[in-house]
DNA sequence: GCCAACGTTGGC
DNA sequence: GCCAACGTTGGC
């Protein structure tokens, strides 16, 4: 296994939030309904990877702060429970489909480093968030782009 | 296995 | 609220 890992991980803002996260010190991570995703969950998270937590459908978009990976993978309970929001009827609960990993309170950025900051990094040119119709709710990022938001974030204080 | 229809995501 | 992009579904 590689060293630690760094990750892209989104959430609207009015669902979960940094400060919800802040205020929770940690939280499972559940409703991943992507096989990419999922795949990333199960077969490459690691306890200890870097997180940059992104604000999507929100005033600003973009990383409001950073979380830590504090879990294995283990099954999604709530794909198998009706009543859930992220309930899955096609998933069994002897056969679990769905993953997800706990993660823990970082940082909240004193102020969001914007979608439109991002773009005008040109050291963060290939951040897949950034390209055109990227839909993936987790996306890997390589520690230079996360080092690079980190910096980012200390800049604009 | 193809592909049109549909539902969802997410920036604007 | 709009709509482009994308993933999934289901008819054939």
């Amino acid at each position: 296994m590689a060293g630690k890992q760094y990750w892209l991980m989104k959430s609207e803002p009015e669902a979960f939030s940094i400060s919800d996260l802040a205020k929770k010190g940690k939280t499972c991570w559940d409703g991943v309904r992507n096989y990419q995703a999922r795949n990333y969950i199960r077969d490459q998270m690691a306890i200890g990877d870097g997180v940059l937590f992104y604000h999507s459908n929100a005033d600003p978009t973009g990383v409001a702060g950073i979380a830590e990976i504090c879990s294995k993978a283990y099954p999604d309970s709530t794909a198998w429970d009706p009543k859930h929001d992220h309930f899955d009827p096609k998933t069994k609960k002897d056969a679990p489909a769905w993953m997800m990993v706990d993660i823990k309170f970082v940082e909240k950025f004193p102020k969001t480093v914007s979608l439109d900051d991002l773009r005008a990094n040109p050291k963060l040119a290939d951040m897949l968030v950034l390209k055109r119709g990227q839909r993936l709710s987790i996306q890997p990022v390589t520690p230079a782009e996360f080092e690079e938001v980190l910096k980012m974030s200390r800049a604009s204080r």
